[in-house]
DNA sequence: TATTGTTATACTCTATAACTATA
DNA sequence: TATAGTTATAGAGTATAACAATA
């Protein structure tokens, strides 16, 4: 590599770290709403990341469940305690392995969780008020560098 | 407004949400990261919030700092007597009020700062495979989605 | 014997209330 | 009297360890 490709590729990077940077601020400072969201609705951020992370027709194993919240087996009993008694999830039998226990959403638990996503993924107004060429060029990219799960 | 404009308004809203989601995404996808670097200096996400609110010579009195963290007033003694015992901050007496406690980086809080900084605003891969123009263009984007403080 | 999930318990982080010192 | 910060204490959330049921 020649010296003005290093210097180059040091200015994309340059570029690319601060895209990041400011994906995160603005991530960041919309955080305090999430909670809020969580909060009218008397949850924990944790039982409301809960609620988000089963899939509606989707049971998932406890098991499943603590790996995806990166949190303790015993802490994802606890979790879903709490939802179970609100009447958001059911805990079901697995229909081969009888160890394992299914979390499922209840119709209410669907309708909340619903609702919770909505509120979370609607766009700050700043969004709104880009011109639409500029918004479809913003998903393109965005999309471009989300990895596919 | 005419039903044509209702409906593009809508599909800009769209747009807007999907942008917003993914920028969501994104981040959400990346906020284990933040609490790894956070454990590999032995630090609880809190603390390392904490000292990356505090700016380089720039002593911040303790209510302002418990404000900015969104904490209580007790919290906030409890994470700078933390970072006191590491020797990353230091409290000084405010020069005009002998209420106020300020707090201020030491050598090696500013040092552990920048590295920590550095790591969690270092850009996922895929920022840097995009192409000088299109990068461009989204910091231009997100530069003007980000709301002036 | 190994694995899934729960229960009992302890630890960490955060907040509320009472207190000290300055203003 | 009001304000800035601390200390004592209690609460919420999370993890570790021992246990029960099933594979």
């Amino acid at each position: 590599m020649h010296a003005e490709e290093v210097l180059a590729s040091e200015l994309a990077n340059d570029a690319a770290n601060e895209a990041w940077r400011l994906v995160a601020q603005l991530f960041m400072r919309r955080a305090g709403r999430a909670a809020d969201v969580a909060n009218s609705y008397g949850l924990t951020p944790g039982h409301m990341k809960t609620l988000l992370t089963i899939e509606p027709d989707e049971p998932k194993p406890m098991g499943a469940l603590a790996e995806t919240l990166h949190c303790d087996a015993s802490n994802a009993t606890w979790l879903v305690d709490r939802l179970e008694e609100r009447g958001y999830v059911e805990r079901q039998a697995h229909p081969t392995d009888r160890r394992v226990r299914t979390v499922a959403l209840t119709p209410e638990g669907i309708k909340v969780r619903d609702e919770i996503e909505s509120k979370l993924y609607e766009a700050p107004p700043e969004f709104s008020a880009l011109a639409g060429a500029e918004l479809d060029a913003l998903c393109a990219t965005l999309r471009k560098v989300t990895p596919a799960d």
